[in-house]
DNA sequence: ACCCTCACTTGAACGCGTTCAAGTCATGAC
DNA sequence: GTCATGACTTGAACGCGTTCAAGTGAGGGT
């Protein structure tokens, strides 16, 4: 429950290597430093971040302090400093992990049918089942998610491992469904990043919703997965060629570019 | 240009009225005072308005400072607080206003066609015309709007005047066109909060939006509104009526609550 | 004339995120 | 051994948003 530290694994790929994401502003620092060099050095940023995790979830984001997180894991603010050069990037472990999480608890949870409405909506509930001990809290993270300028947003920011993971996810929710193999190809290629946009929304829309246990969003999720799934299943036909062919372009010409991939050609 | 007081006639309905929005915590204060009972009073208030709204735009949000704001308007950091319970209240007197600007501006701009996907177009590049000037600053202030414990947000906080606005152009994008008659009345009472989460999509896009002169969105706008009229348009023919009324009950049922309307019934 | 009320105003003070000059200490070179 | 290097650590200090106890002063009741 709480060996944060397996997060690593994940997260080791956000440190300052790429370009800053554009004309962005003054040069921001990234989470950290580029290696670690030391044993030592990754016990403390391991401890740091746990702190910070298990005191989110104790008293909420902004409630946590920096001093609390430092105190509490017996080092200094500035050392705090060190390892994550603001407390926003604090999050970014407890975003890799959540990710990961929910990858792993999706495939076990939908291996077991190929109809493809069920395995998104296996995909979907299982997300809101890995994020609910967070929810209260994930307010507050959502609000620095949405800021164009944080490498935290999972719109900008192209390398953002996370990402990659979630997407990766509904490819297979995808390729493993017997809906798949009747699609056209390009379709196919698509179809895993509109479906992380889905999760997007949902993610959205659970934010806000205030209902016990987020029944509302579950609800949501239930309904509008079928739809999704009729609404695939009938760009198979013919009529829609010219709608389908619209929607494919603003996807490749609009989306994709915009979450950091070129367009397929 | 700087007649910031006119806004007061759109932002006056913005005071602590309404009961709040659920469970969402501690009590928050409202933006100000109930009513201001002074001349000089409502002055003061406006002239601190005014004054936020120029630093803003002269040096962006977060580098505008409450004491700033104060100094420059020629009074002590307290009274702002008098007026404005934090510093992100001083947004919604922006944020109403480019409502109230933006619809008078699309209103008369679409005013010479009835054809549904024009007019929605305009409508959108009317948008995005009129908060040109502000993109830069526009990322920090959607930061809070996208958190769902402040009044900013769109979403959440029923009362927000200024979404009643938005909703009622788009409302008469539909109702001045060639297809309001031709569609299911339904429908159309359903239509404009659609089309506002429209709009809404433009804005996400909008402020992740890097380049020059925001020609991406501009060119999202063009592509996708011929789009959304011609899916609106399909929806009259008999084949999906399925899928429409699916379409029809998910925003019934999730959408509008949400955005705090009751179900039509 | 007195004083009470209350809208309005003040600025010092608080707690926060963040920075930075000044350390400490293990490691390897000589 | 000793000394330089540089990763790692410290905590006081800075600037910010926000709070609050203490005013100030105009209007009205007596």
């Amino acid at each position: 429950m709480d060996d944060l530290a397996a997060t690593n694994g994940t997260s080791a790929a956000n440190d300052g290597t790429g370009t800053d994401g554009g004309a962005a502003g003054p040069a921001e620092a990234r989470g950290s430093r580029a290696q670690p060099k030391t044993d030592k050095s990754e016990q403390t940023r391991a401890l740091i971040l746990e702190t910070a995790m298990r005191l989110f979830q104790e008293r909420g984001y902004e409630k946590t302090t920096m001093r609390a997180i430092a105190t509490e894991a017996g080092v200094s603010v500035g050392n705090a400093y060190y390892y994550f050069s603001a407390k926003e990037f604090l999050i970014q472990g407890f975003y890799d992990r959540m990710t990961y999480d929910h990858a792993a608890d999706a495939r076990a949870r939908m291996a077991h049918t190929r109809d493809f409405a069920e395995r998104l909506e296996i995909a979907l509930t299982s997300w809101l089942d890995t994020a609910a001990p967070y929810h209260e809290f994930a307010a507050q993270f959502f609000r620095t998610a949405a800021d164009p300028n944080s490498s935290l947003s999972p719109f900008s920011n192209e390398s953002h491992p996370a990402r990659a993971t979630a997407v990766e996810l509904f490819r297979e929710v995808l390729q493993g469904s017997e809906l798949a193999p009747k699609l056209d190809a390009e379709l196919v290629e698509l179809l895993p990043d509109v479906l992380w946009l889905h999760l997007m929304v949902v993610v959205l829309y659970w934010v806000f919703d205030r209902t016990e246990d987020t029944e509302r969003t579950r609800e949501f999720v239930r309904r509008s997965t079928p739809m999704a799934a009729r609404v695939i299943n009938l760009s198979r036909y013919r009529v829609f060629r010219p709608i389908v062919r619209d929607a494919k372009g603003l996807i490749q010409d609009f989306i994709l570019p915009t979450i950091g991939k070129t367009a397929v050609k």
